[in-house]
DNA sequence: CTGAAAGCGCTAACAA
DNA sequence: TTGTTAGCGCTTTCAG
């Protein structure tokens, strides 16, 4: 025998599968007669019936799925996003299906689509393309989403964010109260909101501390990635400026600047400080330990999935966007400027 | 207009809903007129037809997704496996409806009932749980399923396994041509299946090689974690026991080891080798780079999925196991003992 | 080759 | 309070 159905269940009872469903829907029982639910509850549970949200999903178009469009979940930044938000999906029975784009908006798009005819009832998306026309079409669509780790560039969407500004200033300002005065930039890619949003704040904080402001600190790098942060330290090395610590964009261009520190026995932290961004795992295995800004990734998560499901609940409900506070971690990465 | 049905496309075309869908399926596609199908492709395109696999699910009793059931999502172990299996069920149409289970066996089961309320078509299984009455019973109900990174015990599924045993031992004779003859192994958690497989490689090994086979080498740690590590090696150390080498269970632990060397003062390699097993990220940015057997992550994933799509395709196919070849990276945490 | 009709499992009016 | 009826969007016999 395959899995019971309703019907089976009705049947069981002596009912009619209405009532049935009406018993075994904890919304709809109070319709019905609390023995009769009660006989109904008990023979679904000796018959091991197990509703099928497809098929409830057909009827009342909900399919209990939303979609989580991530760049890469192999990128150590995801994976405890994903999981708080399946933390909080999974009690409220609803269920994630992930899609990776590589950042690459073709895939995206093709993606996005997939999802939609899965109808998702929403989605969490977690890109980081500052341009973005097919989020604006989504959204005038009227598809739920709420957004993550970047604010929407002039569309009226949830957002959750950990508050970037925040926290390079803080990092700069750590390394302003070890005495640096010339501090480096090695910017994350000018296509991403996180990127210019650090890199702006940086430049900000560097006035307002009354440190040396000079546009050549700064280098942009192509990618997120350990490579391009070791190229971007390479051609700041080379240009000659002089500098005596670094903010990276984020953990993964840190780790770059370690290979440059090994290939060219730069001393770190004696001779150079960097800090880090998101507090990537094992960092503290390092050496020396990086010092890092760490943004509360599952806690992103959860947010992020209450604000869906609350947007789901409540479709008319205004945009509410959190903005989550970040923390300076000081590990070994960061020391005084040896002239100071 | 919501999103076009079916019945629109036919309307639009001047068909039948039945000819319609023949036309639009590719697999029925020959059973109408050449003409009619373009005909009617080229409508669907222009109203932006997309089927509702969630519809043809019902009918067909096929979901288009499998579950993957993982301990935790957050290990980096998962990320590149999970990757690669969305790699290969995307382009086939499929999605994958991750959970996590913390290795707890009630959530495990609670996890694999919603998943399998939700119809899915197979199961990849990731769990360590060396003892699986649920799985067995899986298995009876004909629930199609594959097994990740263990071999099964006793029951016949498919399964992609690293050779958990060849990467014991490749360590144990590099260790061992390095010159070390007294070598420790940290193993893993006894209720895992890695755990006691590579724990019986490393004793088989030790014995083959003509090392000092020494039962009091070998500890057990009782998570794969850091903690449990340097809580293992911390024993072994005050047991007084001589050693110039360790074998972990898997990075975790042996960066747990790294912990205890800050601690104590080891110097490593220099007093005290070690290697891991998984070679999870970043673990050539440590001091030292963390020598370790590096299984091909991503292609388990690929491999997994291909299996259960064929398993779906052909539900009488015999169970087919893969077990994939590891590679030991050799990295700055070897080296050979002082005395030698 | 195409249309008609039925039904996947469930729920939501409506009626009794 | 319960049963009847209809239908979500799609596929699949079965006729024609």
């Amino acid at each position: 025998m395959q899995t019971p159905t309703l019907r089976d269940v009705a049947h069981a009872a002596g009912v009619h599968p209405a009532t049935a469903s009406r018993a075994l829907n904890p919304s709809t029982r109070a319709l019905v007669n609390a023995d009769t639910a009660r006989r109904v509850i008990k023979v679904a549970e000796s018959l091991g019936y197990r509703p099928n949200p497809i098929a409830r999903g057909l009827k009342t178009s909900k399919s209990g799925s939303v979609g989580l469009v991530i760049p890469d979940l192999t990128n150590p930044l995801f994976p405890p996003i994903v999981r708080g938000i399946e933390d909080v999906l999974e009690p409220a029975g609803y269920s994630g299906l992930i899609v990776n784009t590589d950042n690459d908006p073709d895939r995206e798009q093709a993606q996005i689509e997939s999802l939609r005819s899965r109808q998702v009832e929403g989605l969490i998306v977690a890109t980081a393309l500052v341009h973005h026309p097919l989020l604006e079409q989504l959204r005038r669509e009227g598809v739920l989403m709420v957004m993550v780790n970047r604010r929407p560039d002039g569309i009226d969407v949830p957002s959750i964010t950990p508050d970037d500004a925040a926290g390079i200033q803080m990092a700069v300002q750590h390394l302003a109260g070890l005495g640096h005065r010339r501090i480096a930039h090695l910017a994350g890619p000018p296509n991403t909101s996180t990127g210019v949003v650090r890199a702006r704040s940086f430049r900000s904080t560097v006035r307002d501390l009354g440190l040396d402001d000079d546009p050549a600190l700064v280098t942009t790098c192509r990618y997120w990635s350990e490579d391009s942060g070791a190229e971007a330290l390479r051609e700041l090395l080379d240009s000659g400026v002089e500098f005596t610590a670094v903010v990276a964009g984020n953990d993964l261009i840190a780790l770059g600047c370690y290979d440059v520190f090994a290939e060219r026995g730069i001393d770190c932290p004696r001779t150079m400080s960097v800090v880090g961004f998101n507090d990537i795992p094992f960092l503290d295995k390092l050496r020396p330990p990086l010092t890092t800004v760490a943004i509360p990734h599952q806690q992103i998560g959860t947010e992020a999935a209450r604000l869906l499901l609350d947007g789901i609940a409540e479709p008319n409900r205004p945009a509410r966007s959190v903005l989550l506070p970040l923390t300076l971690v000081v590990r070994g990465s960061t020391a005084p400027p040896r002239d100071a």
